[in-house]
DNA sequence: GCCGTTTTCGGCCCGACTGTTTTCAGTCG
């Protein structure tokens, strides 16, 4: 199980404490909560018994991460679920209502779950108990409707932690002869509404029980071929199961979109197949059987990948993460990064990279420790001193785009960069007419640069920038300008829309991780697959090419030509 | 339940904000 699913369950059961009135008790499990997500190693500290090194957990904690890590669930979980009923904890978990809003619903309605909460304020009854007025039950109606309407959302890396925790409990089944997680994680959507998992056995109800059993699990809604399921954090789940031979029919579904399955599904109507008996173990069974290839799961979005592969488009020359020879944009102790150059250089050798650029803040950008002219010589006076190296490095910077659009960086020492990433980090509410203005003179800068995490957004958190992308977009195609994908997962950014419209323009990408750390080059993998799903090919790509072509394509100047001021 | 001692039991963050009140309870970061 991992970190951040036990880490949720000691919360579950900081929320029975709290109800019980035992307020520090359950801070002390929020507090272990808060330890166990932070911990490296979780699991070798249990294996080794030294769990009680972890801040905040004690002898009893560690006790309860000892039995939810092994079995999925402990007994101090289980009877506190026995004793509160399920709508509390719900409650509880809604935005702007707390422990002790949901003990007063419960003792003075006693609701059977959600649904009867939102019926009692509905019928007014809610205002009548102290302290809630009607503006409460119309916040609680809100709450509880956008929970049913959207369940909750996460972003791809959170979701995918509970999809792999979900998927791996349900592997130790001997029933389950076959367990893949599927939906939005295998699609790689930036946002993910709900989980799948498909599960190949000939045992439902066996596999069905061991779900229910699931420490995260508060309901389980029993259907013909497909269980649904809710966590306790309110993420919807729902389990394909299929026997062997139907399994690649299931796994497609389970997948998605549902567009995309009802296209298949219409396809297979036309041409007499029935995909329900279709004996076909593999997803590539059933779509060979529909007279197509084998389709990777981020370009199953309804929109033309039926159609493209129908002209003959395989999709086999989508760029993958093995491609990727050099570690782009990665940040190090000189500005705001945690580690030094030498090791981010070793972490993406480890990583299979050639080469690896350094680009960290620009002066303008002071709140993440900058560097002006001098300090970029210092940087690359060490960075000519690193001998034995094993992968090629790239003297760079990220340098802030300004409000005028124009570049921070010195054009003095453009000549001695090997690479210009140029990004908005100041200003970013400018209105539209402003930031296309200044983001069309950014990327006309007669030098090459490449635009860094384009849209400014953070997924769920803080919404794209104001502009007219097309305008943007048209400058750079006639410029000499690249377009960054940011792997960040908090990015992932230019999302795929806008980044199939950026390809059908012939811009080149760079795929980069966006790192802070050496553990953050890994998160390459989150723009190689947000490149996948904008169709991106190999060829588009500039750090798939070997490091010295690399480096002749993304050379701010040309050699020869002089830096104008 | 954890922590840190005044070493084996007492203390555990707090202020802004909101909605409900008429002086405050509860949530959130």
């Amino acid at each position: 199980m991992e970190p951040t699913t036990i880490a949720a369950q000691l919360r579950e059961i900081a929320v029975y404490f709290d109800l019980d009135g035992d307020r520090h008790r359950a801070i002390a499990y929020d507090r272990a909560a808060k330890s166990i997500e932070a911990a490296k190693g979780l699991h070798r500290l249990l294996d080794e018994g030294k769990l009680e090194e972890l801040p905040y957990v004690g002898s009893s904690i560690a006790r309860v991460v000892g039995d939810l890590a092994r079995r999925g669930s402990s007994t101090v979980l289980e009877k506190l679920r026995a004793k509160w009923p399920a709508v509390i904890v719900e409650l509880a978990q809604l935005p702007s209502i707390g422990v002790q809003k949901a003990r007063k619903i419960h003792e003075a309605l006693a609701p059977a779950d959600l649904d009867a909460v939102a019926a009692a304020c509905k019928a007014h009854a809610v205002r009548t108990i102290p302290g809630f007025g009607e503006l409460s039950e119309k916040k609680i109606l809100k709450a509880i409707e956008e929970r049913r309407t959207r369940g909750t959302r996460e972003i791809h890396i959170d979701a995918e932690q509970h999809a792999n925790s979900l998927a791996g409990y349900l592997r130790a089944s001997d029933a389950a002869t076959r367990v893949e997680v599927a939906g939005q994680v295998r699609r790689w959507c930036e946002i993910v509404e709900h989980i799948a998992i498909a599960v190949e056995t000939e045992h439902r109800d066996v596999v069905t029980d061991r779900l229910a059993n699931y420490g995260l699990i508060t309901s389980v809604e029993r259907d013909d071929t497909v269980v649904s399921a809710r966590l306790s954090d309110g993420m919807r789940c729902e389990v394909h199961f299929a026997p062997r031979a139907r399994f690649g029919w299931a796994l497609i579904c389970a997948t998605g979109s549902p567009e995309h399955v009802e296209q298949l599904k219409s396809r297979a109507q036309a041409r007499g197949v029935d995909v329900t008996t279709l004996v076909a173990p593999e997803e590539a069974d059933v779509y060979k059987a529909l007279g197509l290839p084998w389709l990777p799961p981020e370009v199953r979005d309804a929109t033309d990948e039926l159609a493209a592969a129908d002209a003959g488009d395989d999709f086999t020359d989508l760029i993958e993460l093995a491609d990727v020879t050099t570690a782009f944009h990665c940040h190090t102790t000189y500005s705001d990064g945690k580690d030094s150059i030498e090791a981010m250089a070793r972490a993406a050798a480890a990583l299979g990279m050639k080469a690896i650029t350094i680009t960290d803040h620009s002066a303008a950008a002071s709140y993440a420790g900058g560097l002006d002219a001098q300090k970029l010589r210092d940087q690359h006076a060490e960075m000519a001193g690193l001998h034995d190296l094993p992968v090629r490095l790239f003297r760079g910077t990220e340098a802030d785009i300004l409000a005028d659009g124009s570049i921070d960086v010195p054009m003095e020492i453009v000549p001695e960069l090997d690479v210009v990433i140029a990004s908005v980090h100041q200003r970013y509410k400018a209105n539209e007419d402003e930031m296309t203005k200044r983001l069309v003179t950014t990327m006309r800068q007669p030098f090459f640069k490449i635009w860094g995490h384009a849209l400014g957004r953070l997924v769920l958190r803080r919404d794209p920038i104001a502009v007219r992308l097309d305008e943007v977009l048209d400058a750079i195609a006639e410029s000499p300008a690249a377009i960054e994908i940011n792997g960040d997962p908090y990015r992932l950014d230019l999302d795929p829309i806008n980044a199939r419209k950026a390809a059908a323009r012939g811009i080149p990408f760079v795929l980069s991780s966006d790192a802070h750390s050496v553990k953050g080059i890994e998160a390459v993998r989150w723009a190689v697959a947000m490149a996948r799903r904008a169709r991106i090919r190999k060829r588009q790509v500039l750090n798939a090419l070997p490091p010295e072509l690399l480096a002749e394509r993304i050379r701010p100047l040309a050699p020869g030509t002089a830096a104008r001021s």
